[in-house]
RNA sequence: UCCUUAGUAGCUCAGUUGGUUAGAGCGACGGACUGUUAAUCCGUAGGUCGUAGGUUCGAGCCCUACCUGGGGAGCCA
C-alpha cells in the first residue's frame, strides 16, 4: 500500500478505504479498551486520529507508542464518532519505526516557552507553532520566486564570499584558511593575506546589491535571494548574524517605480500567505497573535503612505510628543519616531523617501537640492524597517565624488564604477529582510523563532 | 555594546525579616476507567537552588565577579 500524507487524506477523504499513514505521535490518550493517538506527519498542522482497539494488539507494542514516537499505521478511514475531528483511522496494523523514551523526550502535550524551545531547536519543528512557522517560511520563499519569475526577473546568485569591503552595511566575518594561531604579518604589524587561500582579505557578504546592480545593467531585472552575514553585536528580537535577504535590482526604474514594486511585492506575498497558508495562519492567530489575520488583511487592502523624510520631520516636530531622541532635520530617525509615524500617526505602513545624504550609503542617487538622496525605507507596524532601498547614482562623476567624500577605497570599487563608465542607466533596487517578513506574516515576536537555527552573538548551536 | 530584569524538579513557577528535612501545578512512571480531545480519578519517583568566591553561628534569600536568557536602546534588513 502506498503511504498517504495526512494533508491529502483530510482534503479528499475516501471513507471506508484502507490507508497507510506515517508520522509522529503528538498525544496518546489511553482507556482500558481503546487508545487514541494523534498522529502528525508535518504535511499539515492537523493531526489524524488513530483509534486502537487494545484487544487486537500486543500490550508490549502499545506501551512503546509514546509521545514523539514514529509510526506507520494501516487501517480503515472512517467518520469519527468523537467531536474533535471529522475523520479517523481504525488501526489494523501498527509498525513502530522509532521509539521515543518518554522519560527524556522534552516535548510535552502542554505549551512550552519559546525560550525553552529555542534550546531544543532540533526538536521544535515537532510543535504546532514551529510546524506552522516553517511551512509558512517555505511558502514565502516559494512565492518570492513565483512573483519575480512571473514578472520576468532573473534569479542571480551573487557571491557569499566577497573580496569587497565596500558595501559599508556592517561588520563582516572574515574568511581565511590561515592558521589563526600563527598569522603572517607585514612589517607594520597588519596581517599579510598574500598567501591566504584567495591571496587577499576576504569576508562573508553583507549584501549582494553591488554585484546585483551589475547583473541588472545587462539582464534588465534581477533579484538575489540568499544568506547574508553581519558580525554586528546586535542583541535584539529583530537581528540575526546570519539572515536571508531578497534584493531586486531593476534597470530603468526610478524611485517611484521602485516604491511601486516594493509595495506590490510585499502585498503579493501577504496575499499568497492568506490564500495558501490558511490553517497555519488560523493557528497562529489563535495561539500567538489574535490580531494577526486582521493585520495582514489591513496591510493588503490599504495603500502605503509615501512621504519624504523632510515631511516626516515636520510631522514629528509638530506632534507635541516628548522624544527621548531629539527630532531635527539631518538627524536619523530613531525607533520611537518610526513607531509613532506607523503605529500612531498614519496607522499603516509608511514609505519614507529622500533622506539627507549624510545618513545614507554612498551609492544612492543625489537629488538636485544637493542635500538629499533618493532613498526609501518601508516601515511596518511592530517590525520597523522591513525594506531599505534607493535609486542608485548612475552618473560616474557624482558617484566618484561621493566615494571620495566618504573616503571609501576607490581602487576596490573600479568594477562598480565601470558600470557607470560603460553604458550607464538609471536603475533602482531594494533589500527585504526575509526573516522580518516572516515575523510580520506569522505574528511571531522574536526573529530567532522564524529561522530554523538562529545565529546570534554568543550562539551558534546546531 | 549600554540600560533593565530573571536563572529553584523534565517544563511553568511559589519560596515571608537570613533559621529545622526546599513546595505546587503540569509532565513522566504505576494503577483505575465503556469513545478520548492539553481526558479524568488515585498513587509514586524526581532538586549540587546558573557558576565561582565572600559575609554569617547559619544563605535559595545578603555582597562581588562571571555565564546564560527575556525586555528596551543603539547598529541595521
Amino acid at each position: 500500500m502506498k503511504r498517504k500524507k495526512v494533508k491529502k487524506l483530510l482534503s479528499s477523504p475516501r471513507l471506508g478505504s484502507n490507508v497507510l499513514v506515517k508520522g509522529w505521535v503528538r498525544t496518546k490518550r489511553e482507556n482500558k479498551n481503546i487508545i487514541f493517538i494523534a498522529l502528525n506527519d508535518g504535511s499539515t498542522i492537523k493531526n489524524i486520529q488513530i483509534v486502537v482497539d487494545t484487544a487486537s494488539f500486543k500490550e508490549d507494542m502499545l506501551k512503546d507508542i509514546t509521545t514523539g514516537a514514529c509510526l506507520a499505521v494501516t487501517g480503515k478511514l472512517v467518520e469519527s464518532q468523537g467531536q474533535g475531528q471529522s475523520f479517523e483511522i481504525n488501526a489494523k496494523s501498527i509498525e513502530i519505526y522509532g521509539k521515543s523514551d518518554p522519560e527524556t523526550y522534552p516535548l510535552q502535550k502542554k505549551g512550552h516557552s519559546m525560550e525553552f524551545l529555542r534550546e531544543i531547536a532540533h526538536l521544535r519543528f515537532r510543535t504546532n507553532t514551529f510546524g506552522a512557522v516553517f511551512r509558512i517560511r517555505h511558502a514565502m520563499a516559494f512565492a518570492i520566486h513565483k512573483y519575480f519569475n512571473g514578472k520576468g526577473f532573473f534569479y542571480l546568485h551573487t557571491p557569499i564570499i566577497t573580496g569587497s569591503d565596500a558595501e559599508g552595511a556592517g561588520e563582516m566575518f572574515h574568511v581565511t584558511t590561515m592558521d589563526l594561531k600563527n598569522m603572517p604579518r607585514n612589517e607594520d604589524g597588519s596581517v599579510d593575506f598574500r598567501n591566504d587561500f584567495f591571496g587577499k582579505e576576504t569576508n562573508l557578504t553583507v549584501s549582494g546589491q553591488l554585484e546585483g546592480e551589475l547583473g541588472a545593467l545587462a539582464l534588465g531585472d534581477i533579484y538575489t535571494f540568499g544568506p547574508t552575514f553581519r558580525a554586528e553585536n546586535s542583541n535584539t528580537p529583530r537581528h540575526l548574524a546570519e539572515f536571508w535577504m531578497i534584493e531586486p535590482e531593476m534597470s530603468f526604474y526610478d524611485l517611484n517605480d521602485n516604491m511601486d514594486l516594493a509595495e506590490e511585492f510585499v502585498k503579493y506575498l501577504i496575499k499568497y500567505a492568506l490564500d495558501n497558508c490558511h490553517e497555519d495562519l488560523e493557528f497562529l492567530n489563535n495561539m500567538i497573535d489574535k490580531a494577526l489575520i486582521e493585520r495582514l488583511k489591513f496591510v493588503l487592502e490599504n495603500e502605503f503612505v509615501r512621504i519624504t523624510y523632510t515631511e516626516a520631520v515636520s510631522i514629528l516636530s509638530a506632534s507635541g510628543k516628548k522624544w527621548e531622541y531629539q527630532v531635527g532635520w539631518g538627524r536619523d530617525l530613531q525607533a520611537e519616531h518610526e513607531r509613532y509615524l506607523v503605529e500612531e500617526h498614519f496607522k499603516r505602513p509608511v514609505i519614507l523617501t529622500d533622506y539627507p545624504k549624510e545618513i545614507k550609503a554612498f551609492y544612492m542617487k543625489q537629488n538636485d537640492d544637493g542635500k538629499t538622496v533618493r532613498a526609501m525605507d518601508v516601515l511596518f507596524p511592530g517590525i520597523g524597517e522591513i525594506i531599505g532601498g534607493s535609486q542608485r547614482e548612475e552618473q560616474y562623476d557624482r558617484l566618484l565624488d561621493r566615494i571620495k567624500e566618504m573616503k571609501l577605497p576607490e581602487k576596490d570599487l573600479g568594477w562598480y564604477l565601470d558600470a557607470r563608465k560603460f553604458g550607464t542607466a538609471p536603475h533602482s533596487g531594494f533589500g527585504l529582510g526575509f526573516e522580518r517578513l516572516i515575523l510580520f506574516v506569522t505574528g511571531m515576536s522574536n526573529i530567532r523563532d522564524v529561522i530554523p537555527f538562529p545565529r546570534t552573538p554568543k550562539n551558534a548551536e546546531f
